[in-house]
RNA sequence: CGCGGCGUGGAGCAGUGGUAGCUCGCCAGGCUCAUAACCUGGAGGUCGUAGGUUCAAAUCCUGCCGCCGCAACCA
């Protein structure tokens, strides 16, 4: 019996490129994905982008471009970054396609049969610039903010969804299902909304050429939300495809922000459940990222001037880097902060200092003292030179950590259990000195040195999966990279043929992985 | 009293009853294989605050102060 995991991140809307923020999403869902393959599963990682809106419509007006054009043109745009960046998703959905309205459209045409949709009137105060209804808050002074012209009253018939109707559905689901909702104060939020206030949506819009209309009533299109949901079962095959969706649905995992939080952990279930579908089985809100810019935090926002985006730091440094500072710095499941002195400390003291340095030391060592062959340790089971905990335990604490999204956690699991313990065993042994006077008892500590790289690149493959490869196949161990599993950082293996330095070496030494950061000369904009 | 979360050395975080810990930064030594990297030691905290429970509280309870999130289209 095969192993699943169907994962998915929030999709973006197309009307604006991705910035930092968004690309944290992606990257801790992508971590997941790579440590689900690696521990055997068969993955579904589906990422998108939300294009069924009329903020996309009016942006591609504006630009003189053709909708669904300027949809599939940012589509390429959004997958460039995501590839750069070196996310693994399998499938990109847009909400445009074929496959997604015709999944769509059967979805709400089950539901509406089921009884959960009725029509009923809509009156609120209306504003021509937006195109959109305004609640009396948004208003100023009767006006919108936005367009500076009094909202007129209106009213129009639409489609509700009775979403009410499902309360004591979703309290008993949440009280059987603990862990579908986290972090846990995303919970504690949610479970107050809908023992409170859980009113009926409207789920239509009436006018619009853009989107996906009714099935049964061709005047609507279909409002926001309960279009863009359904990106993740039109992506596995509903409506197009049941056997497939069969195979994956239930969702393991759906990643999402946490200002989302309420249409993920309360409107879709409910959705699931009048469609006759299980509702997903676990929703994961993380925080988001800020901009620290001298003492002050911010948002990140383009009229701020705020905004970071991911090909910034990239052409800068590499993938590895970005992805790592994120990882690390950023706790997935609160908030984090991002500034261009912080990248450069983190950057230095743990992938330069720490991490490159180790490899540059040991692969050094090796390769001018002994020809890049350690004699002797054909059939040798190497020692990981270990700190506090057990190497059991390490990765014990590692797969929990990982599977938790506490990122942040797993990486100083990592730091704290292999790389630091490696260069204080390196520093009491002293090989440079020992080979000198016993080379085989040097060799000895070289090759307990390089486990501590080999454990490093096994647990660093779901977070650097380029980093960990180069790691690796800096030496000649036996099992192929693509074939390494987190079991593998528990053993040292014994190889046939003496362990040996297989990276190039020049001068005896290799490249540095990650050349240090002058923050004054680098980062100058 | 709308609901919820948070408050730990300069910064960022662990730590849910038993001598306060990690990373960065700072200071002083050591080493010199390595990317001026690495290793050791040190300074720096009345764990927001005031009470309570307990032999023992950062940890459990209560009040207060401060910051933040949510209150239906916001990554």
């Amino acid at each position: 019996m095969a192993k699943r995991f169907f994962l998915t991140t929030a999709i973006d809307y197309p009307n604006s490129r991705p910035h930092i923020g968004t690309a944290f999403e992606k990257i801790g869902a992508d971590v997941q994905a790579r440590y689900r393959r690696m521990e055997g599963y068969e993955v579904f990682f589906l990422m998108g982008n939300d294009e069924n809106t009329i903020k996309v419509a009016r942006r591609a007006q504006e630009l003189g471009e053709g909708v669904q054009a300027y949809c599939d043109r940012m589509a390429g745009e959004f997958k460039e970054v995501w590839a750069a960046l070196g996310i693994s998703n399998d499938d990109f959905i847009q909400t445009s396609e074929a496959r997604h309205h015709a999944g769509c459209r059967a979805f709400i045409q089950k539901v509406y049969d089921a009884g959960y949709i009725y029509k009923a009137g809509y009156e609120g105060w209306y504003c021509d610039g937006c195109e959109a209804f305004k609640t009396e808050k948004e208003l100023e002074d009767g006006k919108c903010p936005a367009h500076k012209v009094p909202a007129v009253r209106r009213k129009e018939d639409c489609w509700y969804f009775a979403l009410s109707k499902f309360q004591d559905k979703l309290l008993a689901f949440y009280e059987a299902n603990p862990d579908f909702i986290e972090p846990e104060s995303r919970r504690n939020e949610v479970m107050n909304l809908v023992k409170t206030e859980l009113l009926d949506v409207n789920i239509t819009r009436s006018g619009q050429d853009w989107g996906i209309r009714l099935p049964w009533d061709e005047r609507f299109t279909i409002y926001v939300w309960f279009d863009a949901l359904l990106n993740y079962i039109t992506a596995a095959g509903y409506g197009s495809d049941m056997d497939r969706f069969g195979k994956w649905w239930p969702a393991d995992l759906h990643v999402i922000g946490k200002d989302i939080t309420r249409f993920h952990c309360a409107l879709w279930p409910a959705m699931c459940m009048a469609a006759g579908i299980a509702p997903p089985k676990r929703v994961f809100g993380h925080g988001f990222v800020y901009i620290k810019s001298g003492q002050e935090t911010v948002k990140i926002s383009k009229s701020l001037g705020t905004l970071v985006e991911p090909m910034d730091i990239l052409r800068k440094f590499s993938a590895e880097a970005f992805r790592y500072y994120f990882l690390r710095e950023c706790p997935f499941p609160g908030d984090g902060e991002f500034s261009w002195k912080r990248f450069a400390d983190l950057y230095n003291s743990d992938l330069a200092n720490n991490l490159g340095n180790l490899y540059s030391r040991v692969t050094g060592l090796v390769g001018r003292n002994f020809g890049a062959v350690l004699d002797g340790t054909a059939g040798r089971r190497a020692v990981l030179p270990v700190g506090e905990i057990s190497r059991a335990e390490l990765v014990a604490r590692y797969r929990q950590q990982v599977e938790s999204l506490h990122y942040n956690q797993a990486l100083a699991t990592l730091w704290q259990g292999v790389l630091v313990p490696a260069n204080q065993h390196a520093e009491k042994m002293a090989p440079w000195s020992l080979v000198k006077t016993d080379k085989a008892a040097a060799a000895v500590v070289l090759h307990d040195l390089v486990e501590a790289v080999r454990v490093a690149a096994v647990l660093l493959k779901p977070f650097l999966p380029k980093l960990a490869a180069t790691l690796y196949g800096g030496f000649n161990f036996a099992k192929p990279f693509e074939a390494v599993s987190t079991a593998d950082a528990l053993e040292s293996p014994i190889l046939p043929e003496d362990t040996r330095v297989i990276a190039e070496l020049v001068g005896g030494k290799v490249a540095p992985l990650f050349p240090r950061i002058d923050l004054e000369a680098d980062t100058k904009e």
